[in-house]
DNA sequence: CATAATTTAATTGTGTACAATGTGTTTGTT
DNA sequence: AACAAACACATTGTACACAATTAAATTATG
């Protein structure tokens, strides 16, 4: 009756081929991101930039699910580079503004060659592909900010 | 023509929503491991060994996609808390050989309350579930050890 | 208006991850 | 047997990740 402990596999546990993929697909970003120079964690970061240009610390940080505990580091690396500028707001001095330089605007052309070494590297199809996507945001979307 | 760079944003990448709900479970993971002193890491390192009493270093880290740089210390502090021996094997001096103690093998059963307090806790169906576990090991399928 | 409560980042401490390197052991070849 | 190649694990260095705490600024409240 060894039948108690079934659910103690890791073959019958969710949580880890999750947390598996997860390291998986990073290790697979990085020779990519070696080329820009940047660090997975640094990459999303920049992502967010991009799209939007100039946020302080927490709303970076709800958009990458990360605390300033993680970011602080990952942005004064990411100053350092040249890549943005950091500057505490004029209205609530608590608030530290996050704003892309010139050179890490420029930088995105760079990460086009990212994304296309990296598509298809899941050896998915596209059905999988969107039907993965959908309930991972569905889990993320049950997240409490 | 701003579409080019659409590639770049968060909201269309697989991967980041992977990246986080990665981390997101092992978060919820940790309230109910505190309560029997295990982190996440060294928690799927206890399943591996419950299931299979005794192995190395490096059948381990095939199991968890882990090597040895990362293992080490894991299994050094799970051995100073009494759950596992270390040994060199005597055919050969290289491997080194990782066993349950009475204590490590006792902990499977506090173990079961971690598994309980965690089950339904992503708010996905069954069949969700079942896909989503489905197409995640379709991918580390493809990966190379 | 003074003080308490809240908010925002930064800091500290612990624990992974992993690439690269080092060390000792074993195996394969000549 | 001698030595090169391969192997298993440990170590080192870098970079997160996050809980807990701290510090400074702002807002709410009596």
């Amino acid at each position: 009756m060894e039948d108690k402990y079934q659910c103690l596999r890791l073959s019958n546990q969710l949580c880890f081929p999750l947390y598996a993929c997860s390291k998986e697909i990073v290790r697979r970003y990085k020779p990519h991101l070696d080329k820009i120079g940047l660090t997975y964690t640094q990459y999303i970061t920049m992502m967010v930039l991009w799209e939007h240009e100039t946020l302080n610390v927490k709303e970076l940080g709800q958009y990458l699910f990360l605390d300033s505990g993680t970011l602080t580091p990952v942005l004064k690396k990411l100053e350092k580079k040249g890549l943005l500028k950091r500057c505490r707001s004029d209205e609530d001095e608590r608030v530290l503004i996050v704003s892309l330089t010139d050179e890490g605007r420029a930088l995105q052309k760079d990460a086009l060659s990212v994304v296309e070494a990296m598509t298809g590297c899941m050896d998915l199809t596209m059905d999988e592909a969107k039907t993965l996507y959908e309930i991972l945001y569905k889990v993320l979307s049950s997240i409490e900010l």
